[in-house]
This record gives C-alpha cells, structure tokens and sequence, in this order.
RNA sequence: GCACCCGUAGCUCAAUUGGAUAGAGCACUUGACUACGAAUCAAGAGGUUUCAGGUUCGAGUCCUGACGGGUGCACCA
C-alpha cells in the first residue's frame, strides 16, 4: 500500500540479485537503504541513496553501484526511467499506469487509505489532560488533550493497539484544598453568608454547584460537624463532580478517554508499597541528605534525611525523595506506581503527555521507568509548549489564582471544537503556539482550518455539479476506480497524484516520531495542490475538473477529485475533525 | 549555578529523522473572475539556517563550545 515501501523491498532485492552475481560484496548491511520522494519534482518520482550508503562497506565508488543497481531497476515493469544524479542518487521515473492504478487503490481503500499494521498490533498507552480534578477544563488543557488524542488516533491507525488514558490526580493535598473550598460552597448553599474566599481556598463560582449538589443529595448532616468527619465524603463527592464536568468539557472537545486511573486507588490498594519492596530488593533506595540546590532561596533550605530513590544510576541528575517528612508519599511516588501498573497491565510502551511546566520531571520518571521494568519498559514524554491566546493580536489576560481563567468550554463554544482541534495541531508540541480567536475562524488562506475545509468542500461541490453536467455519470466508488485515467497525465495532476501516494508513508513517519502536527501540514500542502490544479481551468478549459464535451475525461477527473477529498476526510479523521461539504 | 526545550526570509512557521538548488503563509510588487465555489490561483523579490569548531560522500538536522530566549530545580501535584 505504501509505494515507497514497496519500492524499498524492489531495491533491495536487486541489491540482493548483485549480491548473488558478484557485483557487491556479501554481508553488507542494507537498513539505511531508503527510497523516498525527492524533494526537488525534476529528480522524478523516487530516489534511492544505496549507493552512496553502501559504497564504504563495499569499498566500492558510490556511482560504480548506481551504474550497476540502475540499469537492475530499469528492467523493472513499473520503472519508466533511471538516471544517476548527484554523489550517487538513482533516481526513478514510474510509469504513469503505476500511478494511475494507486488512485484506484485509494478509491477502494477510502478513509482507511493509510491504515497500516507497523505497529503490529503492540500496545502503546497514551497518557493525557490527567488535569487535577478541581475545576472545569482551561484553554491550557486544550493543547494537551488534542495532542495525546490525536497521537493516539495516529497511532492507532498505523497499526497498535492504543489505550487512552487519564490518570486522577485524587490523593494529594490539592483535593484536601478542593473539599474545603467545596464544603465552604456547600455552607454557603444552606443559607450561610461565607463572605470572601479566603486565600489558599479554590474560589471558582464552579464549586457552587458542588455545594448545592452536597445539599440536594445529604442535607445538612455535615453542617457543624468536625473536619474529620466530612472530609473524605466531601473530597469524594466534590471530586466525582468535577470528574464529571471535566469528562464532559473533553466530550464537547471530542476526547473520549478508555481509561480513567485514580491515584487513590492506586495507593489504597498497595502499589506504592509493592514499588517500595521492588526497589529495596534491587538496592534502589536509601535514606540520604540531598545536596541544597544552588541559585534559589537556600535560606528556607534545611538538611534533612529523606528516602531517595537512586535515579542517578539511571541518568537522573540527583536522587529523588520518594517519602515525606512526615512519612507519607510524595507525588512521584505514587506516580511510579502507575507507572509500574502501566506496564504490568502490559504497555511496554508508554507515552506522556505534559504541561511544559513538567519538563523537569522527565528524567526521573524514565529512570523510574528504566529501573522498575529492567530497561523493558519506555517512556516517551510530549511536553506542550504554552498556548497564548490571543483576540485580534491582543494577548487575552489569565490569572489562574484569581479564579480568572478562560474555560476550555467557553472557547469551544466561540469558535467550535474542529477549529480549536486543528489549530492546536498546527504547531510541534514543544513549540508555542499563538491562538487567536479571530484569526482562526477567518476565511483566508492563512488559516489553515479553513483552507483545508475549503479544499474538501470544494471537492464536493464539483463532485455535485458534475451530476448536473451529465446525469448518468456514475460516481460510486467502483465505478471510479475501474475509470480510465490515462488523459490525467498534466503536471498538476500527476503531482496531486504523488501527494495523495505520500500519505500512508507520511503516516507512518509522523507515528514513529509520535508528531501529529506533521499531518496538518501534509492537509494543508495537499489542499493548495488542489486549489491550485482547479484555477488552471480558469486558463485551459480542457484542464477543469468538469468538461462539458467529454465525459470520459469529466469522469477520470471526479475519481481523482473524490480520492482527495477520501484522503483529506482521512486526515481530518485522524485529528477527529469532521470535513465539511459546504461552507457556510 | 545545574538540567531540559528552542534559535531558519521583515513576521509566523515547514523541511521526508543525515540527502541534491533550505520551502510555505502573512506583509510587499505584478498579473488571473461572462466559466466547475476568485473564501482561490500564478509570478517576482526576500537567507552566511544565531556564531565558532568537529564528525563524513553529504549537516538546518548529529557532537563540543559560546551567545540569545523559554521552562523547571528537596518534604507541591
């Protein structure tokens, strides 16, 4: 399915035939043969460096092998022509039946052009938002929540087994903060004046709800009772609360998790102590003085001994505690033992999705990975940079103590969640991205959303039209891809052709690298190759999409149209965008 | 002070994981609508890829060192 793959598998095996013939010698290594699209159109449609990668081992002169590896592949059916170019590329012209028939194949393959089984069916656990259960979603979720989602569709669709997943924050000091700030609310909603929110309580309007939510369930049977006797009701109540609406703000943004893990129930069942009896047994702990950290406040310092995990064995910059003062567990200790039950649950492969604020904590949770799985286990991490937003260049102020942030909810009701997930999709991860609220609801070819939809739409209004120009045009997918395509043979088309041809290997990359992003830039290249072929009608009317005398012609160019619109709904699937039919 | 990320056209960003002459958009200049959606397209101009070394057939990409920006730095999560 992939041409490039399948031209690579060719190579080598010619390479194999010279082996056999004596040409080069044997035992060479060929895992840095590639055959790729070249960059530049006039090297044709495909390069092979293997010359220029083998000629040191075969102590041979890279332009010796071309010649000899050349004038193999020339021989080959779908192989039009072979030139030598450069320090020793073999570059190669295919025959344009080879293309043609690649547009019947993305017909018939449709949305799932692209599919893949790379990953061979191996599990891969996607961990994302895992944002503290203490309020709604914010526009600094969105980032994250769409980058994991759309990696895990990614990979996904290039064949593993992808589980998503939410890990609740639910057992630290925060949601101790988050129940009485909720109980204060819950105060409030039997008729109390509370006054102001004092500090170091969660002041968001949110909790109101919580609070009378408590009444309408309990009454007052917590009113003037003892902290210790409400608390774990309350924190309990309040957290599945807002678990709620924060799976509801992912709903409306598309995100649909398969698994919620909650920390407390993590440590209530004894997996922190199993990572402490793990770690003793391979000597991984002790109880150590860390060294005071330099250029920041060393007067609040104070030396004390700590149970430290030696993550430095493991590349880690210092130890790390693992136990409070006071004896209970710190957060990364808890997050170990997720991680170990990650893997045990049998994701040898694990990725991360954070908050750029995160960045520190890399090392030590790899190390952690590194030494509780024996080296097995891997752990990627995807830190996403922050997002500014932005209203017509102007930067829109947060202050997250204040309480005065802006909802995730609010800016998907603004501009749609489509729009919110592409543009999040525009940028690297680790590169920050400017969203204005304005900008990506215009109509220009600066907004990437829109052009891209305009592409798919455009599709699917000529597809429309070409019913009107001959009735009995039969546009069903079979009859498509049985069309004779020959007269497709103008530049643009044959680009537009190529492109298409480079998805499945795009996808394949871009799920290798765990790089989302690479797609919408793929969509948008794809989509100006479209625009641009339907304004060379405007010049040449024997080159627009519909041609009123030919109907042949008219039918060979709708299946090329309908393959693109297939292949552009198949990115936008992947990002979990619906493509459009028409704008409005 | 240490660690991680980043540095590419005036601006915002790409660059097929080390490939050939570094590409798009915006802005600027010039052109294309009695025609399938001009919400678009074509052309021009714009570069010492922050700097200095190194690795090799070949470096924006890898290594070292500067410089500039961001983030984080014990018992928070």
């Amino acid at each position: 399915m992939n041409v490039f793959k399948d031209l690579r598998t060719k190579v080598v095996a010619q390479l194999e035939a010279m082996v056999a013939a004596g040409e080069i010698p044997n035992g060479l290594d060929f895992s840095r043969v590639a055959a790729e699209p070249p960059r530049d159109p006039s090297h044709g449609d495909a390069a092979t460096n293997a010359a220029m990668v083998l000629s040191k081992a075969a102590k041979m002169k890279p332009r010796d092998i071309a010649d000899k590896l050349g004038a193999r592949l020339e021989t080959l059916d779908v192989v039009k022509s072979v030139e030598i170019a450069g320090p020793g590329f073999i570059n190669l012209r295919l025959d344009h039946n080879f293309w043609f028939e690649q547009v019947s194949t993305i017909l018939k393959a449709g949305r799932s052009y692209g599919d893949s089984d790379m990953g061979e069916g191996e599990k891969v656990n996607v961990e994302y938002v895992s944002a503290n259960p203490t309020g709604p979603l914010t526009v600094g979720h969105a980032r994250g929540a769409i980058v994991g989602d759309a990696l895990a569709s990614l990979l996904s669709k290039v064949g593993y087994d992808v589980c998503r997943e939410y890990y609740i924050n639910d057992a630290g000091n925060q949601v101790n903060v988050l129940a009485n700030s909720a109980y204060l609310r819950y105060r409030e909603a039997l008729g109390e004046d509370i006054g102001e929110i004092p500090e170091g309580f969660y002041p968001g309007e949110y909790l109101k709800d919580v609070g009378k939510a408590l009444v309408d369930r309990d009454g007052d049977k917590w009113l003037g009772k003892e902290e210790s006797e409400w608390l774990s009701e309350v924190r309990k109540f309040a957290i599945d609360h807002l678990m709620l609406v924060i799976r509801d703000d992912l709903a409306a943004l598309g995100v649909v998790m398969s698994l919620y893990s909650s920390e407390r129930a993590l440590v209530e069942a004894g997996g922190v102590d199993e990572v402490m009896t793990l770690l003793e047994e391979n000597k991984l702990v002790y109880t150590g003085v860390l060294e005071p950290p330099k250029g920041k406040k060393p007067d609040e310092w104070e030396a004390r001994p700590q149970t430290l995990f030696r993550s430095t064995d493991f590349g880690d910059d210092v130890d790390r505690p693992i136990k409070k003062s006071d004896g209970s567990w710190t957060y990364f200790a808890g997050d170990m033992a997720y991680h170990l039950d990650k893997y045990r649950r049998g994701f040898h492969n694990m990725i991360n999705v954070w908050g750029a604020d995160h960045g520190g904590y890399i090392k030590r949770m790899q190390s952690a990975v590194t030494a509780m799985t024996e080296g097995k286990g891997s752990l990627d991490v995807k830190v996403c940079q922050l997002v500014n937003l932005m209203r017509g260049g102007e930067l829109v102020k947060m202050s997250k103590r204040s309480g005065n942030f802006i909802t995730l909810r609010s800016v998907i009701d603004e501009v749609g969640k489509d729009v919110v997930r592409f543009i999040m999709l525009t940028r690297k991860n680790d590169a920050s991205l400017d969203f204005d609220l304005e900008k990506v609801v215009e109509q220009s070819r600066d907004n990437p959303v829109f052009y891209v939809q305009y592409a798919h739409a455009r599709s699917c209004s000529v597809l429309k039209h070409s019913l009107s120009e001959f009735p009995d045009l039969d546009l069903s997918i079979d009859a498509l891809a049985k069309t004779d395509l020959s007269e497709l043979n103008s530049d643009g088309e044959l680009i537009l052709i190529r492109k298409l041809c480079e998805w499945p290997r795009l996808l394949e990359s871009a799920g290798e690298a765990h790089e989302p992003h690479r797609i919408a830039f793929y969509l948008y290249d794809l989509a100006a190759e479209l625009h641009g072929l339907w304004t060379k009608g405007k010049d040449n009317a024997r080159l627009r999409f519909i041609v009123s005398d030919d109907q042949e012609l008219t039918q060979a160019r709708m299946a090329l149209v309908k393959a693109t619109s297939m292949v552009i709904a198949s990115g936008l699937e992947v990002f979990g965008i619906e493509p459009v039919e028409e704008m409005r």
